[in-house]
RNA sequence: CGGGAGGUAGUUCAGCCCGGUAGAAUACUUGGUUUGGGACCAAGGGGUCGCAGGUUCGAAUCCUGUCCUCCCGACCA
């Protein structure tokens, strides 16, 4: 078979590329930096995207649709923001097409049709949504606003990555507002926790919980919060941040309330976020050289069974076993197939949901109908048991369960590892370039320092963590004293 | 956007230097034998060689432009 993963260690961007591709997950377009999402791809997102929207439903958001195109004067009203994202941008400026006269049968954009104003392609939404916003909210009756939105962006990335970095990409955007300072950092850090919650206890992928600097910060926010997790090469990744607004974009586009005493303030803002990147991190943060390996609990497929057989009468006695054992798991809410398909043989289906990283294979033939057992392979481990037929799927459930707790523990213990304190640059260039992952290191608190830092490493703050732990120190590149530890890595 | 590599059958690639009208493996179709870790035999179908120009009697091959992809860098909430 052709379909073999370039490893780990001979080139880790090619196995991830490897994986995506082989996988099925996505594939590349004709458009520069867009990729296309494949139905096994995307129905990994939909699973993603069906938990996180019930989340955001249970904490009291609701979902609306905003427009793909934002005026530019629009765009460009809160400085910090727009001055953030204008070099990313995708501009529409003419609305017609016409035949082009010297090229037969070429179309060439119709000069005649050029816009008055220019519109962006939304590579977020704060712009046309708190034009919106000050439409809908007069008093201090109409906060908290908590709507979410599921939508696709454009950021014009130079270079681009499957799911990791693409031109366009699929998220949803929180984007609320709130009476008062205390609530809108409460919003902000209650979604960063759902954010945290999900991708830890869903996808299986341990993240910690943090405050971006200054320098790492969304463009036109008081304070970023992120939850950042680690891949298997050492590289930090970011997979969700939730941002504290202030009143910047109430300011900006002008949204006042008036409070129970008919004072006029402005409206405080939080945005939160996360996307199609969290398909790459998962990808990256659990799977190994024979392919992917997907967490229970969002696998599009959890479980497969494959008969074993010889001629069509033992298939037909298989599938007399199979076919209660399938009601069964579907009527536990399991997500399983059985693959009677006779145009592949049984090996060739075990790299192949092995390559899609299915958690559990069933395998059943002649001999362990004989026996009344099956044999379970786990994708995580790689290991097989025998199993009796009775009460199997009972077996398998608590099985899928155990998968998705063990997956998180291998990933947290790698993660936990790759946490280290260092005192000295020496130490901290040392770290950075033989063991990763991220280092804790005193750090004095200006951008200056940060960008210095960054320069001759490459690596970036990538948060502080709440919670932090004070404790005395001196910053490894300056000298002068801090006060805390925070993390550095080279991210992607 | 800079440096490097690449684009030829669904896929992976050979052919290109030295121009003569396209090939392998695999996949696919049909039939048969098979089936406990990517089966075997036989027959068959499938490519305006990324696209557009140019040179030439003749271009996958040489030249120019352009699009897309990968790797490294710059850039990136």
């Amino acid at each position: 078979m052709s379909k073999e993963i370039t490893s780990r260690e001979k080139d880790y961007s090619q196995w991830y590329n490897d994986l995506v591709l082989k996988g099925s997950l996505a594939d590349y377009s004709a458009v520069r930096g867009c990729m296309v999402i494949k139905p096994y791809g995307y129905a990994l997102w939909e699973n993603m995207r069906d938990v996180l929207d019930k989340m955001f439903k249970d904490t009291g958001h609701v979902n609306a649709y905003f427009p793909l195109f934002v005026p530019k004067s629009l765009f460009e009203a809160e400085e910090k923001n727009a001055e953030g994202f204008a070099k990313e941008c995708a501009i529409v400026t003419h609305y017609r097409l016409k035949n082009d006269p010297n090229k037969p049968g070429k179309l060439m954009v119709d000069p005649e049709a050029k816009l008055e104003e220019e519109l962006i392609v939304r590579p977020t939404s704060e712009a046309i949504i708190w034009n919106t916003y000050k439409g809908w909210i007069q008093s201090y009756r109409d906060l908290p606003l908590l709507i979410n939105q599921w939508a696709n962006v454009v950021r014009w990335e130079m270079r681009t990555r499957l799911f990791l970095r693409t031109a366009e990409f699929l998220w949803q955007e929180g984007h609320t507002a709130h009476a008062t300072k205390e609530e809108a950092i409460i919003e902000t850090e209650k979604m960063l926790h759902v954010y945290a919650d999900f991708v830890e206890n869903w996808m299986a992928v341990p993240v910690i919980k943090g405050v971006k600097t200054a320098n790492e910060r969304f463009a036109g926010a008081e304070d970023t919060y992120c939850i950042e997790a680690l891949m298997q090469d050492g590289k930090a990744l970011q997979a969700g941040t939730s941002h504290f607004l202030g009143q910047n974009f109430a300011k900006a586009f002008d949204v006042k309330f008036s409070d129970k005493t008919n004072k006029l303030d402005y409206v405080w803002a939080t945005s939160w976020g996360v996307s199609t990147r969290l398909i790459g991190g998962l990808v990256m943060a659990h799977s190994d050289d024979d392919g992917l390996i997907l967490p229970p609990r969002i696998a599009p497929l959890q479980v497969v069974i494959v008969p074993i057989y010889k001629g069509d009468e033992e298939k037909a006695m298989i599938s007399n076993t199979v076919e209660p054992l399938l009601k069964e798991l579907k009527e536990m809410g399991i997500r399983v197939k059985y693959d009677d398909n006779d145009n592949n043989r049984p090996g060739w289906k075990f790299a192949e949901y092995e390559m899609k990283g299915v958690p559990v294979r069933i395998a059943i033939g002649a001999r362990d109908l004989a026996n009344k057992v099956v044999e379970v392979a786990r994708r995580d481990t790689k290991t097989k048991l025998t199993v009796d037929v009775n009460g199997l799927s009972l077996y398998v459930k608590e099985l899928l369960e155990e998968i998705q707790v063990q997956m998180f523990n291998k990933a947290k213990a790698y993660r936990d590892e790759h946490i280290t304190k260092v005192d000295s640059w020496d130490e901290f260039v040392h770290v950075l370039d033989t063991k990763t992952g991220f280092v804790a290191a005193h750090w004095d608190g200006t951008p200056e320092t940060e960008e210095v830092i960054k320069e001759k490493t490459k690596a970036t703050i990538r948060c502080i963590p709440l919670n932090n732990e004070q404790e005395e120190g001196v910053c490894i590149l300056s000298g002068k004293p801090s006060k805390e530890r925070v993390l550095f890595a080279r991210a992607y």
